[in-house]
DNA sequence: TCACGTTTGTTAGTAGAACTTCCTTATTAA
DNA sequence: TTAATAAGGAAGTTCTACTAACAAACGTGA
């Protein structure tokens, strides 16, 4: 006879209206385009199983916009009337790419819609923080908006710390920024739209729509100065209650009963954190000096703490992959391999078996990949 | 100039027609009314945003299907026509709801929509398992639906093992089903709908609806002859690549190393798992015959097992709450507590320090609400 | 060669949804 | 009694996507 009142919903619903079923068949239509490339009006009618009226309209509209252009008639030949080709065109736009992920420079991009690099700027920190760094940002967003040859759909800035929804700074130490409202202050003082989000998280989109990682779930952890994660859950990344979702790398995975390890102290005043040892500094100290066998064996050590670390969590949330991001001399081979091995042998068969676990398939540029899927996501709805 | 196509989109949609705006806001104004009770439709309009001619429509729709009533005039004096109150019929409909969890007994019961356990019914399993716990299962549902006093909306049935999205039984070792469409199969023989979930995930719907456990990220952990648990991020329950999500139970968690446990076997055939030093039974074991503070100590020995995992994942999500579900008399105190501060310990300030955990607030008919849920969050959007 | 079927894309008309505007009703406050 | 306030409904507008029908352009096969 136990009973409750009903507290809550789950999740807060918005209202729905007429017009935002057309923004979002608006956005079927170009992510249509923009994963599958140039189709015909029907392709895309049937794909997205949207009647060809309806597709006709929403293309004519978005020419109408300029992002998307006709290509002329298909040649293959087949019964029927031919085909007009309509293609996105994304060669017409450029999107302004930040990287602040680096404790010593601010790396600028102007990158096509497609994840291409086109140009790149930089400016050194020198240490500057606060205020300072805002400037220095906001010098490196004009130059780049400068050097870009088409229009610019907008700015994605991706930035270590923790990031809000709004594109709101709650905290960036290494910046010294923090409660900083960086996009709107910064689509106030630029004139086009901004996105900022975490450099992690950054990373993880660029895989998921450029790289090869899939929608379902999956963790793409980032090994650089520090370690970071984003996690995507049931097709959406996840923010967590502070927007903190993704921070493994304070976890800790080092104490005092840890076999052959030692806590070392981490910048975030604890000990034996996952950082302290994945790291690429931590990396490197630990194989200095090791011959090539020693230094393999000490990689799969850390490689096991990083399983150990991940298994509760791919077991948890059902992940189909893991990806590591980072210098690949250091986590592909014997790292990468200790940690899917520790991660099957602390899972179940039906879970571990069938996870996948690889590096990204973004390189360097793989944030700034993931700048632009910001704004082309924000901007277009595209994913 | 690194690049790649474009592979796919994050999430997969489906079209959006006017319609779906409709029904979606129609479960609005019924999630309105079902969470805060009688209202007027000025009310309603203010909560969901939507006009009061828009909500006048779809209320009256709701009173045409009987799902909605007036209930006359507000009493309080305030300037203007006075409002009418409008209400869900939540006591003139029931819901049926199958607890399948425990090994002996089928539990079932009629339950009111606001949770409430109005008649039950069990039925012994006798260890009988495939085709004929099906029809023991179903002759279960069939007395229920007779014993209850109004129209029922549905069926929810909470299952151990691996259910998918669509209520089909991927793999329930203990009742000896596979790939048994569920949910499929008793709405042709029953002629209602019928909802089937997993058990913990099921339990995690009631807490979340009818309990305190909040919306934004918190996993609830179900303690009986397994370890079982679901989780809810960004507003939704997880269901994850294979629909294992929440499979914590299965997590190793002691291996040789580990200071003062002994790995023991698990019925999944490996050793170390959760589940042999967190389930009911490895629980009354471990303390049995123990005075009672060597009890407590070994019962915050386990508590710290279970931190170390679940720290992990709820740093990489950034979980607000973490609930407990099962006997109290083992949970509720030094294994909380261990666990706890062992989340802490090993996690960042900021997310570990307000994390808050706790036993969940509804016992053991938690699943059955929760298989109320389940049939009210089909049938009617309402969550 | 030429009628026929197929496919594409468009035009016209229909149905559904929510909005704004205006009105009536009912109550309190001055 | 009058003005202000609030609830609820009626009428008409706008927006959306759908179905139905059609013209254009092309292969196929007799």
């Amino acid at each position: 006879m136990r009973a409750g009142a009903p507290r809550r919903a789950l999740r807060p619903t918005a209202k729905a209206l007429p017009e935002h079923a057309r923004a979002h068949n608006r956005s079927l239509v170009l992510a249509h385009l923009f994963h599958e490339g140039a189709s015909s009006r029907a392709d895309i009618a049937r794909s997205t199983s949207l009647t060809r009226v309806t597709v006709s309209g929403l293309v004519a509209d978005l020419m109408a916009e300029g992002l998307v252009e006709e290509l002329g008639i298909r040649a293959e030949g087949k019964v029927g009337k031919p085909a007009t080709f309509v293609a996105m065109r994304t060669e017409s736009f450029q999107v302004v790419a930040v990287d602040l992920a680096d404790d010593t420079r601010m790396q600028g991009a102007v990158v096509s819609l497609v994840g291409e690099v086109v140009s790149r700027r930089e400016a050194p920190l020198d240490g500057v923080t606060g205020d300072a760094a805002v400037d220095l940002l906001e010098t490196l967003c004009r130059q780049l908006l400068a050097d870009a040859q088409h229009p610019v759909l907008g700015v994605g800035i991706a930035s270590p710390g923790v990031i809000d929804t709004d594109g709101r700074v709650v905290a960036a130490p290494n910046l010294g920024w923090s409660d900083l409202p960086l996009s709107a202050l910064f689509e106030r003082r630029l004139g086009v739209p901004v996105h900022v989000a975490n450099d992690a998280n950054t990373r993880a989109l660029g895989e998921f729509t450029y790289g090869t990682a899939s929608g379902s779930g999956a963790i793409v952890v980032t090994v650089g100065q520090g370690v970071g994660s984003g996690v995507v859950v049931d097709g959406a990344l996840v923010s967590g209650r502070h927007n903190a979702a993704g921070e493994i790398g304070h976890v800790t995975v080092v104490d005092d009963e840890t076999a052959g390890e030692t806590p070392y102290p981490c910048a975030c005043g604890r000990r034996g954190c996952l950082e302290t040892v994945l790291s690429v500094p931590a990396l490197r100290r630990r194989i200095a000096g090791l011959d090539p066998q020693d230094s393999d064996a000490a990689l799969a050590s850390v490689g096991r703490l990083l399983g150990i670390s991940l298994a509760p969590v791919v077991s948890t949330l059902d992940l189909e992959e893991v990806l590591l991001s980072g210098p690949p001399e250091l986590l592909d081979g014997p790292l990468l391999e200790a940690a899917l091995t520790t991660i099957r042998a602390r899972t179940m068969p039906v879970i571990g078996h069938e996870l996948t676990m690889r590096m990204g398939s973004l390189d360097e540029d793989g944030v700034l990949a993931g700048a632009a899927v910001l704004v082309l996501s924000g901007q277009l709805g595209v994913t």
